[in-house]
RNA sequence: GGAGGCGUCGCCUAGUCUGGUCUAUGGCGCCCGCCUGCUAAGCGGGUUUGGGGAUAAAACCCCAUCGAGGGUUCAAAUCCCUCCGCCUCCGCCA
């Protein structure tokens, strides 16, 4: 959710934001027209409440005085009973009036706050306009290597080193599921662990989270949204997730944090579950797009003013590893209409995947300045003592089925043994990882 | 899963039975000021959050907020219902 003050103070700004990402334009002037109403509906309310709680309080003095009246056996008490019985009367019409207006005054809020939701995050200044095709290249690091052999896709690599099996999978769960085996298990358990070693570098704190959460978290971070990439459960009260960012943003949900000592920044490993819907007969073989797997993920609370030099940390360190990973690959800034509604910029790393000729997202990390944190209530003392809201940020540190695709095709080599590169070498006990 | 207890503005706490001077009490902490060689003590004031109005910005005025949401009532922290969380006991269990 975007500040409203924003959208009243600069509307063309938003306008202009909504048009980068080829959303639409006009609902900037739903939002106002909304809020215009909405302001002079609570007006009228606040005003009929206050009347009404006068003459209330009338009643209730009026109350008192008749009871003392009584104790005491005073002769008003007619009066004062008179005077108690008018006030009451008058009280009751304007009851019957507030309540009216309250329920309109509520429905117009409702009908407000839904069109602002609509509203996505403004883009950043340099974000590239324009879809998914549309995106700059930042930097390209290492070159795809030239084979002097047919190399194998991953998948082939992986039954041929009893790694990865498919069959397994669909047989116990169904399709885009897998079983990891022997050295393809042990893959998974290195790139974690490599993963959190330079986490704990970076220093951040480490959480184990709920991969289960319900509807109020899992809307918080906006994944209602896109509800039929989500697995819930028959119950409907919980929700799968698909990344552990939910957890990590729904852990600060409501609180006014202190960040005088810097940003907090927090790492978890997870499992994450996503059903994949309407990626039909996309890159079906093999483990490169399933319905599980693990991910180590990042995650920034942060002044607003702090957010940019964050997010450039944050994709420092997704570089970081990928280096260690020997991977060749490219860093790009992803448009604005492939951002998603939270996001204000969003870093991409694509690794290269030999055979498919292609660079393959592996990480991505995305500044969400304070839409996330508006959205989720998560605030710090500012200027004076004012709360303001927070600017979040998420990355991916690393997830284990596309390294391991990627792994298992840059580095294998002619015998059908894969190279294990150094910085993984410690996690995984070898430097080269043979068929069994 | 069963039974009982509890949830008050940072923390603790009064108020809930018996609805109305409750504009939610008091203490601690914190902030500002006074006093003072310094510090402490003392004294005075302030101290939930969100929203609406007003303003150049404030001051200020108003509405909501006693775990959440409904209901009863002229009026709800207080009465009723539903839900959530915590604690104790019992049962089951890795």
């Amino acid at each position: 959710m975007i500040d409203i003050k924003l959208v009243r103070d600069n509307p063309d700004l938003v306008r202009a934001s909504q048009r980068a990402r080829g959303a639409d334009e006009t609902l900037v002037d739903q939002v106002l027209a909304a809020d215009e109403k909405r302001r002079s509906s609570i007006t009228e309310f606040e005003s009929l409440r206050s009347q009404q709680k006068t003459v209330s309080k009338s009643v209730g003095a009026a109350m008192g005085k008749l009871n003392a009246a009584r104790k005491a056996g005073s002769a008003d008490v007619d009066v004062l009973a008179k005077e108690a019985d008018e006030a009451r009367a008058r009280a009751t019409e304007l009851s019957a009036q507030v309540k009216q207006r309250e329920a309109a005054a509520d429905q117009e809020d409702k009908e407000f706050t839904a069109l602002l939701r609509e509203l996505d995050n403004i883009v950043l200044d340099g974000v590239p306009a324009g879809g998914e095709e549309d995106f700059e290249t930042l930097e390209t690091v290492g070159e795809p290597r030239s084979f002097d052999f047919e190399p194998l896709d991953h998948l082939a690599l992986g039954e041929k080193l009893d790694a990865i099996d498919m069959q397994r999978g669909a047989k116990v769960s169904g399709s885009r599921f897998y079983f990891l085996k022997g050295a393809g298990a042990r893959l998974s358990n290195a790139l974690m662990a490599y993963a959190q070693s330079i986490a704990a570098e970076e220093g951040f704190t480490p959480l184990i989270v709920p991969t289960l959460v319900s509807a109020q978290s899992m809307g918080g971070t906006g994944y209602l949204d896109a509800h039929e990439d989500v697995y819930e459960l028959e119950s409907g009260e919980l929700y799968l997730t698909g990344t552990s960012e939910v957890a990590l943003a729904g852990f600060h949900t409501d609180e006014i944090l202190d960040l005088s000592n810097g940003p907090l920044r927090y790492t978890a490993t997870s499992t994450c579950y996503r059903r994949e819907a309407g990626s039909y007969g996309k890159d079906t073989r093999g483990i490169f797009r399933v319905h599980q797997f693990t991910k180590t993920e990042m995650f920034v609370y942060c002044d607003p003013q702090q957010a940019v030099e964050e997010h450039q940390n944050l994709l420092r360190i997704e570089r970081r590893l990928l280096d260690g990973l020997e991977l060749p690959y490219r860093v790009i800034d992803v448009a604005a209409g492939d951002l998603g509604g939270s996001a204000a910029r969003k870093y991409d790393c694509e690794a290269w995947v030999p055979t498919q000729g292609k660079y393959r997202e592996l990480t991505s990390t995305s500044n969400c300045t304070t839409y996330q944190a508006r959205r989720l209530n998560i605030r710090q003392r500012g200027e004076g003592g004012k709360t303001e809201f927070v600017a979040t940020l998420n990355g991916t540190m690393l997830t284990d089925t596309r390294p391991i695709v990627a792994l298992l095709e840059n580095h294998q080599q002619a015998d059908g043994s894969i190279r294990v590169p150094q910085a993984l070498q410690p996690f995984l006990g070898t430097d080269v990882i043979r068929p069994a």
